[in-house]
DNA sequence: AATGCTCTGTAACAATTGTTACATAATATA
DNA sequence: TATATTATGTAACAATTGTTACAGAGCATT
């Protein structure tokens, strides 16, 4: 485990974060689809992502949902937002995008860590980083219409599975962009005909990028 | 000055760090209607609102606008959202809603002062606080329609200005939720119908809260 | 091969939101 | 007062998005 760590952000964390991180942060492995928060509980632990790739959800009292972004691995290892105030609730729902590794930090160690400064620099970059990718969320649900949602949430999803082939149903992208399943069909069917990708049974293919 | 920063921030910052505040932010007025901070400019002060209202934007490259939050004053103080990390530049457009006094901190402090608990408390709710307002505009976008996001909009702006008639037009709607001046009219005739609110020239009262 | 299940395609229609056009009212300004 | 400007109301229509219904294709299981 500890060279895991260490591998992953050696570049990242000095020497001396890094051997607190080791001895006391916990590595948690989920597979494809498991849910790793859920709105309204505690959290309890600031979730870092080794490898992998995490979606980011919000949802509704009916049950709808609407995905905010992916987190992948990677050269950033970003922390997924959730308000890191002790006794906080989550205000996203995050589920696996594909088998993923965390590294799961006590939250109490999100402020007695402020005195290191990579640390500190960490911390405000992925607030930053989060910020920036809701700011994304809500410029396309202001500015764009539902061709561009689909083409932009099948994008980001290719970088997330680093795969141009993506193994999904309409069904699942209805669910995660809160349309219906039909809308769907008739938009992928739309840029299959415009050349942006290829369509078949529980697969899409990217062509353009 | 130095008894107003007390006034407003006694109960939130120890002795040390407004000797600090005092010493080192300046005061700045602006007026109803000023632009605060304009997206892609410097970050260069922290702003912590004084009193008063501002009003808080994403645009698009067409000059499209979409309102993301409003910040009263008050209890709360909070910080407008930027990201506040050296050389960042400001990824939100920032608007006073009514003459407002801000406290210009210097970008560089937001790292110094950490070591104040009362800093990192405030600035981790701020920050939280920022990411709350802009999940729920993204709630807004992706579950509620257009009659139920305009009398969300005009709830809030009641609460920013703290009066229940509103000086605003139908246009000034329509451009902060990006849709168009007709459409805004037709929903508020509905509203207006429903009792939620009285139409005048250049005034909204809202009835019911 | 027969059966049942899930996924996709598509038509027809409904609801919501956006656009164009024009009339009238309220206010400001000459 | 006469005129111009801005704000509002509303009809008619267009475009986008959502819903219902159904057919057929692909796949797994028996």
């Amino acid at each position: 485990m500890e060279t895991g760590i260490k591998q992953n952000f050696d570049f990242i964390f000095e020497e001396k974060l890094l051997q607190e991180i080791v001895k006391i942060s916990k590595i948690k492995k989920v597979n494809k689809g498991d849910l790793i928060i859920d709105i309204g509980s505690d959290v309890v632990f600031i979730p870092l992502l080794i490898n992998g790739a995490v979606k980011v959800f919000r949802t509704d009292d009916d049950g709808d949902e609407y995905i905010l972004y992916f987190i992948e691995g990677g050269d950033t290892c970003a922390m997924t937002l959730n308000c890191c105030v002790r006794g906080a609730k989550s205000e996203i729902k995050a589920v696996a995008e594909v088998d993923t590794e965390l590294l799961l930090i006590p939250i109490a160690k999100m402020e007695d860590w402020l005195h290191f400064k990579s640390w500190r620099t960490f911390i405000f970059n992925s607030y930053n980083s989060r910020l920036k990718e809701m700011l994304e969320a809500i410029d396309s649900l202001a500015f764009m219409n539902m061709n561009d949602r689909v083409l932009r949430y099948l994008k980001d999803k290719v970088i997330a599975n680093k795969k141009e082939t993506l193994s999904v149903t309409h069904k699942i992208i209805s669910d995660e962009l809160n349309t219906s399943r039909v809308v769907i069909s008739r938009i992928l069917k739309k840029l299959e005909k415009d050349g942006e990708l290829e369509l078949l049974r529980n697969q899409i293919k990217i062509l353009r990028f």
